[in-house]
DNA sequence: TGTACATCAGTGAACGCGCGTTCACTGATGTAC
DNA sequence: TGTACATCAGTGAACGCGCGTTCACTGATGTAC
């Protein structure tokens, strides 16, 4: 019995079980699972099937190819990062002006922290197998709990007026720059702190821009 | 003859030259190019040797491997940006405030704008076949040009001097940031303009920020 | 409750393909005398 | 200037490989009567 074959095939543990179960979900979270180790470009689609346990054709009956198991894994990574920066959001509750600029600090960290836990899982998510079609930014959680603490930020006096119609755009295109020069190895992890401070400081006072 | 064939093989001229001339470039640019074209992860070294006329087995008198000729194809792509960046600067010289803030913009809309116009190229810049070893962010030419272009902002008392340390690592995260959010369809490109705007109104001035 | 049968979700062999790389070779070039 | 020869930079056939995908198949499941 190989090792792969050794692993579960199904929810119930049947070890008999001629189908899988859920094998839809479980080839997307080994999908993942490979793409996290050798980046997207290296891993097959063999590979996810027989680590699942199953035959390659198996994934047929699940997914047209191969692109659409990636398509449907840089989704779910994208949702991982969501959860992952909810998370860092849940125990910083409370409406003083700390706790919402902590909030704040939390979810640019989270951010950056999410793609250089998981740097192939962050390319792969924003990469050219999300982009484009049913990808929106503007429902999208992290835009969205972006919003959310851009709001609070602007209700305790920390926005300039001048500075709050772009602010959206300009913390996440900064942030999400952080997270790929640290990936590409051209910044060190420890700027982003330093980073998101000037963010604060740029958002809180701002004066006229020259022509 | 095939069309591969026709293609010229030396810098001569000379249609019977068993010796190439200049392979070594010459697979560099038509690598760039197929890169360009297809993106990195669709490329082959046979199609690249084809494509220059010469057999696949040719190549490795030139790089050792695949992969080396990628890294050079990266490290080449990126000096093409720092040309790209170098041009745009070129006709904006003067030393008046509006000159310099002139090149500011300038600046950061031809970062954008080289992505814009080489996505391919400009992810094979800064991807895994790049980043890393011998890419020195500090002495890259972007980095360069950045400093000093923010130094002359300095001089003409834009940059509010609690904004001086980071400023460049801002800037840089930023303009990086909104290059690939265009790139991966998350952020249109008008964008481009406003984000830069905001930081100049970010740096311009800025208070204390709050603990 | 038992049986017939349609449907679902697997198997495994096979396909053709293009790939990176190696190897023995050979034509062209440049240099020493 | 001519010749011998080492070196350089190509050729082209071959290698083994893993890939995505197809196909006829079959075991398991669920439903109608």
């Amino acid at each position: 019995m190989s090792l792969a074959r050794a692993l579960p095939k199904n929810r119930t543990g049947d070890k008999s079980a001629y189908h899988h179960g859920d094998l839809s979900d479980a080839l997307l979270v080994e999908a993942k699972r490979l793409v996290n180790k050798y980046g997207v470009e290296n891993i097959s689609l063999r590979q996810v099937a027989v680590n699942v346990g199953v035959s390659p054709s198996a994934a047929y009956h699940h997914f047209p190819d191969k692109e659409s198991l990636l398509k449907a894994a840089a989704k779910s990574a994208f949702e991982d990062m969501a959860d992952f920066q909810e998370r860092a959001l849940q125990d910083l509750n409370g409406i003083s002006a700390l706790a919402v600029r902590r909030r704040f600090r939390a979810l640019g960290q989270s951010y950056v922290g999410f793609a250089k836990k998981n740097p192939h899982l962050f390319r792969l998510a924003f990469g050219p197998y999300c982009a484009g079609e049913d990808m929106n930014r503007e429902e999208s959680r992290p835009w969205q709990m972006l919003l959310a603490v851009l709001q609070e930020l602007d209700e305790i006096g920390d926005i300039h007026p001048g500075m709050r119609a772009y602010a959206e755009i300009l913390i996440w295109s900064t942030i999400h720059g952080t997270a790929n020069l640290i990936l590409d190895g051209l910044l060190p992890v420890e700027t982003v702190d330093p980073v998101i401070q000037s963010l604060e400081l740029a958002l809180k006072s701002a004066g006229k821009v020259a022509k």
